[in-house]
RNA sequence: GCGGAAGUGGCGGAAUUGGCAGACGCGCUAGCCUCAGGAGCUAGUUCCCGCAAGGGAGUGAAGGUUCGAGUCCUUUCUUCCGCACCA
């Protein structure tokens, strides 16, 4: 029979299917293995980048349950979000629609893959049972007070009159009108993930299965900073007769107060709340708020572009340097971020390269308090700040002092005096998780006249998102025109009230999936705490590097608020990450608009959803960028087929052969012995590549090396190689075949089989049935291999003689470091070359190699 | 600028603990088989010299440690990724 893997993908999906193979029970009598990718965003189409990442979880699943495990391996749709909504705006297709049509598309595209999801267990956000928990907890979190309300800037259109998001800011202006984008403040929905910023900082440490980047990049993104918070009082001027004086002082942050005598000026952001204040007591209030104006308009497109050149003006206030007491000018800096610190800084043009460029700029004053190594510092003739620690001159009671000496006494001291204090300061920000849009989660919270916010009571969840027929992408919250949604009476007075119309962003949904999974079809409880705890932590999740920082971030964040709500007990959910890389076509990463997609159908007609799981998993290690092939792919298409003609050729004499097998062992010739070991020497590898290693482009090409001994030894048995032709008979033992070969070849034979299976299940099933097994390969038929046998009897031991290989010995594995030295010693093509020198040292690497130093 | 990763044949990559560099695959070459081959089987394929045996060079570059370095150390170059006025 030939290898047709088209009609094998049918068959065996459709009895996995039927079987339930792949679905799973809590089990406490057995080890489990939650394994994990990713979920998906229902684009429509999965292209081989995406599915790449799901055939690594399958080998690593596949390959757990065949080890014994209790393997739970679901999957599900990240299905809220913009693109959906967007399309409607666009094309008039309810999101609804186009996002139900795409799940069931890309399902099936996965099925045909044969990735051994749990599908009875799929889930999708946008599942009213499913985004109903997201309510749920949002009430939690607002009863905690982990999620507030408080004003917060958006992009808005002035010509749509609607609010964007980032990514419907194309180049400064909106995606669909071109009109530049505008900043409009808001009350929004945060949540306070700041108050575990702490926790999710040290707990890095313990993340020992995550990659190193990815530790670093959150890291990074949590931005702990220690330093000080300082006063700067500002100086009175004539008293304003208005009621809402502008506060008496500056509070600025800063990680070098060492460096405080050496401010010379104070730099407000943009968005300082005294900034305002200062507007309307400058002698040109217009003019002064126009340019604020502008430096906050520039502020988002500049980022898009990269740096922007520092601009500033003075506004007129002076501020005392508290620890100089010197008067200094205080000046608006398009520089300055009004969302980290305290939005104000002071600023040090000797020590701060950014403060130097303003003040050469501005011509404002220079003043050296540090000097790194002990030299002197001229602030006229700097060429660039000195930033380094050194000791501090001219800077009063702490000159003298070394730079960490003197924080730790000058915060002291402004401690003492009531005017500043040691704090620490994260980069990281509350989490704004309102988003003024239809396809996402309903906030259920409604805003009563009387009572304020009120959360719509457990008993009345979920908000369903009610229907909305048109998608103008003009005005409002899609869902503040839905009039029968909005009205609504208040929980507690019963009065008339408005729901809140903004929905959740879809990183909500996002940052639990994988305890839903656990418990799916709970309507009691997110999810039943005893089920998460048989299951979780997830021990293999593994998804693209772009969820590096938020995704996993908030999923850590609720870890923590469902451990702090007593629904799970610890807080880590993902034991091992692994980041897998990109497939590119044309050096590219494939998109539609590139128009470089390969799309896995077309292939999967070609050559079958085995040779594109094996190439995808052959190409490189899984964490690489791969460079998409066809060659590759039909590269392993041919290896399969070389399998399946292998199977072919043996398998009526491995029928036969039933009941000989064991005994035989002991009368194995040499090269029937050779075979053997290689057979228990590619279990052992395949296994440590995949479980260990996890490096399973060399756990395919161990196998490739097992199928080329095979080839050799079944050339050298009587019947011959297994050609193209031949391949189509079955072939009996010839006449005098040992039947110690056919047993080696049934045990190598029902071997590969299963190590294969977690690459190419579909061939693999259909060969162990071939090969005379009614069983299934899904449960415990991981095959193990005896070390024994797997060790060589003789290696091959090369003999160096000044660092060059001069000679090889062929020896027992077992000889001793005297034995080798003599050997390579008597070796004849050794003792020529040393032949009238000096054996100056003999260095024997036991069963690896000699070493000879000769002069 | 800061942080991280990586540089190995024509190509993708391998080398697990400092011990035979280039496994395995793609591509290419030759032979066999075949009516035919874009199928299959066998052999070869880092570069240079050589018919061969063999010799020499070789893991971005330059040094160093070591009997021995792709691997460890120092310097340096290049590429990719992340962060990027975070005070």
């Amino acid at each position: 029979m030939d290898y047709r893997p088209q009609d094998l993908d049918r068959k065996w999906q459709s009895r996995w299917t039927s079987s339930r193979a792949f679905e799973v029970e809590v089990d406490t009598s057995r080890p489990k293995f939650y394994c994990l990718e990713m979920f998906a965003y229902p684009s429509g189409h999965a292209h081989v980048g995406h599915v790449r990442n799901y055939i690594i979880g399958d080998v690593m699943a596949r390959t757990k349950r065949m080890r014994g495990y209790n393997v739970l391996h679901p999957f599900g749709w990240d299905a809220f979000g913009l693109p959906a909504e967007n399309a409607a705006i666009k094309g008039g297709i309810h999101p609804e629609v186009s996002t139900r049509g795409n799940i069931a598309h890309m399902k099936g595209q996965l099925q045909r893959l044969g990735i051994s999801y749990a599908w009875e267990r799929e889930l999708a956000t946008c599942d009213t049972e499913y985004y109903k928990w997201n309510q749920w907890l949002f009430i939690r979190m607002f009863e905690k007070g982990l999620a507030y309300r408080r004003r917060s800037s958006v992009n808005w259109c002035t010509s749509c009159n609607t609010v964007l998001a980032n990514e419907q800011v194309v180049d400064g202006g909106c995606w669909r009108c071109g009109t530049p984008v505008e900043t409009r403040d808001l009350e929004q929905w945060f949540f306070r993930i700041t108050a575990y910023a702490d926790e999710l900082l040290d707990a890095t440490a313990g993340l020992t299965g995550w990659p190193e980047k990815v530790l670093t990049m959150q890291r990074n993104w949590i931005g702990r900073s220690e330093g000080a918070r300082v006063k700067f009082p500002l100086e009175s001027r004539a008293p304003s007769p208005e009621p809402q004086a502008p506060s008496p002082e500056i509070e600025v942050f800063t990680t070098r107060i060492d460096t405080i005598y050496g401010a010379t000026f104070v730099l407000l952001a943009p968005e300082h709340p005294l900034v305002a204040a200062l507007a309307d007591r400058s002698p040109d209030p217009a003019s002064f708020r126009q340019t604020v104006q502008g430096f906050r308009a520039q502020d988002r497109a500049a980022r898009m572009s990269g740096a922007i050149e520092k601009q500033g003006f003075d506004t007129g206030a002076r501020a005392v340097n508290p620890f100089t007491g010197a008067s200094v000018p205080v000046w608006v800096a398009n520089f300055v971020l009004g969302e980290y610190g305290t939005g104000a800084v002071m600023a040090v043009p000797a020590h701060d390269q950014r403060d130097f460029e303003f003040a050469r700029k501005f011509d404002l004053p220079i003043k050296v308090v540090v000097t790194p190594d002990g030299r002197p510092v001229d602030a006229s003739s700097m060429g660039e700040a000195a930033e380094a620690y050194g000791t501090l001159v001219d800077s009063g009671e702490f000159s003298g002092l070394p730079s960490a000496d003197a924080q730790k006494r000058m915060i002291a001291s402004a401690k003492a005096r009531g005017i500043g204090e040691g704090t620490v300061q994260f980069r990281l920000k509350d989490w704004g998780i309102s988003r003024q849009r239809y396809w996402g989660t309903p906030i259920p919270m409604i805003h009563c006249p009387e009572d304020g916010i009120v959360p719509v009571p457990d008993a009345e969840l979920p908000v369903v998102l009610p229907h909305v027929a048109q998608f103008s992408g003009r005005g409002d919250s899609p869902l503040a025109q839905v009039a029968e949604f909005v009205n609504v009476r208040c929980p507690r007075c019963g009065g008339p009230a408005r729901r809140e119309t903004d929905t959740m962003d879809t990183f909500v949904d996002s940052s639990w999936y994988f305890y839903r999974f656990a418990d799916p079809r709970n309507n009691a409880q997110p999810f039943d705490p005893a089920a998460v705890k048989y299951w979780l932590p997830v021990d293999f999740y593994s998804g693209g590097v772009e969820h590096a920082i938020l995704h996993l971030i908030y999923s850590r964040f609720f870890a923590r608020v469902f451990r702090d709500l007593g629904y799970v007990d610890q807080g880590e959910p993902f034991k091992q990450l692994l980041t897998q890389g990109m497939v590119l076509k044309d050096g590219a990463v494939m998109s539609k608009s590139k128009g470089n997609v390969v799309d896995p159908d077309t292939m999967l007609q070609k050559f079958g959803a085995d040779a594109l799981r094996l190439y995808v998993m052959f190409v490189a290690p899984p964490e690489k960028e791969v460079e998409w092939s066809d060659a590759g792919l039909e590269g392993s298409y041919r290896f399969l087929a070389r399998v399946w003609r292998l199977v072919e050729h043996w398998r009526s004499a491995v029928a036969r052969s039933t009941g000989t097998r064991e005994a035989a062992w002991a009368s194995l010739d040499a090269a029937e012995r050779a075979m053997r070991r290689k057979t228990h020497d590619t279990i052992r590898r395949v296994t440590v590549d995949i479980e260990e290693r996890q490096q399973l482009n060399t756990a395919v090409s161990a196998m490739m090396e097992l199928v080329n001994d095979l080839y050799a030894f079944s050339e050298r048995a009587v019947t011959g190689a297994p050609t193209h032709k031949s391949g189509e008979e079955e072939m009996a033992p010839a006449a005098g075949e040992r039947p110690e070969t056919v047993d080696v070849m049934r045990e190598a034979l029902e071997a590969l089989a299963r190590l294969l299976s977690p690459f190419a299940p579909h061939s693999a099933e259909e060969m162990w049935e071939r090969l005379g097994h009614a069983d299934s390969l899904n449960a415990a038929s991981w095959p193990t291999y005896d070390a024994v046998v797997a060790r060589a009897e003789e290696i091959v031991v090369p003999v160096q003689i000044n660092g060059k290989v001069r000679s090889r010995l062929t020896v027992s594995v077992d000889i001793s470091e005297q034995e080798m030295e003599q050997l390579a010693l008597a070796d004849p093509a050794i003792s020529s070359y040393i032949a009238g020198k000096t054996v100056r040292k003999v260095v024997v690497a036991k069963g690896r190699l000699v070493s000879l130093v000769v002069q």
